[in-house]
DNA sequence: ATATATTCTACTAATTCGATAGAATATATA
DNA sequence: TATATATTCTATCGAATTAGTAGAATATAT
């Protein structure tokens, strides 16, 4: 599951990309217009800032911008700085591995192969669709064997 | 995430499926077969069964065994028993569809587009990945613009 | 100086997760 | 019919996570 802090952070993130070049965006106007608890936004634009893919400035005339344009910013980076790895499951993260306190035989585990070929195509959609792309971005699943 | 809930469940039904028509299992073997704590196997194996897909017998000689082949038992249906909808948010759930409380045009909302995509390729796999046939499956994800 | 913004630290209420405990019930068989 | 064997049910619990809120600190433009 997506969490809220996720969606509120893809939502901010999407309004920046529409405001890109327009100057700073004030937490306010950005939380009163999609509708995200103020707070709670600081908290997250913060979080996207000190992970690079935001820039800001305080006082007056400030405010928050993306650090780089729309299209080299994509969902699967927002998600995973807010929400963590994309994998279902640690031992088949590209970005945060981590084995299996239990598992024996990586090589042979049923449930690390199917959550592999989840992590692997969720990553295909997510890191390969940008802010500015989202919308128009297809995408189709293909069985090899069968 | 997967939780560890239907990590243990996955490894049970994979076990369970492997002793397809041998008769039933008991919990304590399959407890200690796979690391699994007794006691939370117990609550996981019953709610499957009560999902339809465990048939179980009490007392001497009994235990619990797949009610279907194994090749009829998706990974789908298990993860979807014991952690919910596969989908990352409600509102592109096929199964558990729900209606975002804020959102007012679905039909333009970009996360909904992007998570779409998502929930169709890891039900895609999950949904024909059976008890059988997962370790044999092999996907790949293709862009159809690009 | 002052108003304006972000930044930082800390706290909290509610829910979910990962179990555990113990009693109740059903079944085979001696 | 008594007994051992299994599952089933109800209840509880500690820890972690989620979704915020509160308020002070700091930086900046004018």
């Amino acid at each position: 599951m997506l969490s809220k802090k996720a969606k509120y952070g893809l939502k901010a993130m999407f309004y920046l990309g529409k405001q890109y070049g327009k100057g700073p965006v004030l937490i306010s106007d950005l939380a009163e217009e999609e509708n995200i608890p103020k707070k709670f936004l600081e908290l997250i634009l913060l979080e996207l800032k000190k992970n690079g893919l935001l820039h800001s400035k305080m006082g007056k005339g400030g405010g928050y911008s993306l650090s780089k344009s729309p299209d080299e910013i994509t969902v699967g980076q927002v998600v995973r700085i807010l929400d963590g790895p994309l994998a279902p499951i640690p031992c088949v993260s590209k970005t945060a591995y981590m084995k299996c306190a239990e598992c024996d035989n990586e090589k042979t585990c049923e449930i690390r192969k199917i959550m592999m070929q989840v992590r692997d195509a969720s990553a295909a959609i997510l890191d390969h669709t940008s802010l500015l792309e989202a919308p128009k971005a297809l995408f189709t699943v293909n069985r090899k064997s069968k």
